[in-house]
DNA sequence: GCAAAAGTGTTTGAGGTACACCCATGC
DNA sequence: GCATGGGTGTACCTCAAACACTTTTGC
């Protein structure tokens, strides 16, 4: 089966930026290509765009197929297109970026037998197509737009410790934040509350947990 | 000629929101439709991507030819691409921003005769495809991002008064402003310095006309 | 007892907000 | 002289930033 047109038409493609905390630091969603081109390098997590089926639509199906998540925080970073982006044919990548707690990300190897993987923000391995600048710019978008409430409501786990989640607001902003105001500041965004549970996880004093208000 | 794909492909067009100041009001360019669908409806200026443009290559053609703008602010607003967006076929298209100073503005009729207007933002007319929503997203846009620096930079002619200023800022916030608050903060941001003319224009005190500093 | 992370308040400065009157002109 | 928009200063309040010590545990 084949499709013609009169004028010639570009390929649409979306490609998500799955962000985590781990370990305190950002990380995100890569998988290795096997095919040409790039084959070995890692890429984000993408796909042509069904004929039928919106940018959105789409950017979920991606997301499922390489994480297993269903709901969540997605949103578009935009588009990319480049002639030169992809060396197979005119290639214009839609971009969403989303974000999940690390523990309801369920790393999927693709139909092809793909890697896939987390990796931190600040330690990336060579990538495929202009996926480096595009990880730049939505590193930035996160910066410039995730608050303190954004990011306990959609990066944190169910429970954490007030520690947890100052250094996930440290790895976004990427700078340090200073342990009082940051919790003087949370106490008056009433967005989390103690769960009356404690962490005991080394020799020092336990930790209690939290969790976001509904 | 015709061009033959094994997947089927939609098209891609660049629309732009092309946004100013008149009297004190936010305007937007808008085109009417010639043709089918939506015929007789007003539109933003846009077209096809050609195959070998960049987007935002693409975008400053459509600029160009619509309103004779060969420099300026561009920026991406994003990609819209529901499947029933157009009826001729799936079309997605990428969004962008222009902002410019209204005296900058040559409308041109297209090639194809259409008329070429602007209309203040809230007074628009009924608009063809989506194009509707994809306004009130790129308003939003403005009113979250544009401070007052960038609308004295990139909406303001050479020559303006406070008092003009003031109403760019108040149509962009979509709020009245504190006329001593507002000119003690510009004070602070020194981003404008008077000319030492004046400009005369009514049966009252002469307002002191300023720039944009370099 | 000591190493390690948890928890806890006050002070200061900057910036934003509210608010009312006189000035220069055209008619 | 009066109607019209141009131009000016102070008081208060909120919020962000700087800053150090005590508490509780495991070993």
């Amino acid at each position: 089966m084949t499709y013609t047109y009169e004028h010639p038409h570009p390929a649409v493609t979306v490609d998500v930026a799955v962000f985590t905390i781990v370990a305190g630091r950002l990380a995100v969603v890569l998988v290795r290509r096997a095919a040409w081109p790039h084959a070995g390098k890692w890429a984000l997590p993408g796909g042509f765009v069904d004929i039928d089926e919106s940018l959105k639509r789409a950017a979920w199906r991606e997301l499922r197929e390489e994480t297993g998540l269903k709901a969540g925080y997605l949103e578009q970073l935009g588009a990319f297109g480049r002639p030169d982006r992809d060396p197979r044919e005119r290639v214009i990548t839609v971009v969403y970026i989303a974000l999940a707690a690390a523990d309801r990300i369920e790393l999927r190897a693709g139909s092809d037998a793909k890697d896939a993987r987390l990796f931190f923000l600040d330690e990336l391995p060579e990538l495929a197509f202009d996926h480096a600048r595009i990880l730049q710019l939505a590193a930035e978008r996160l910066r410039d737009r995730l608050d303190t409430e954004a990011i306990a409501r959609r990066l944190m786990p169910v429970c954490f410790t007030l520690t947890e989640l100052q250094q996930a607001c440290e790895a976004v902003a990427g700078a340090p934040i200073d342990k009082r105001n940051f919790r003087k500041r949370l106490d008056a965004l009433e967005v989390v509350e103690p769960t009356g549970e404690e962490r005991r996880d080394g020799p020092h004093r336990p930790a209690r947990l939290y969790r976001v208000k509904r």
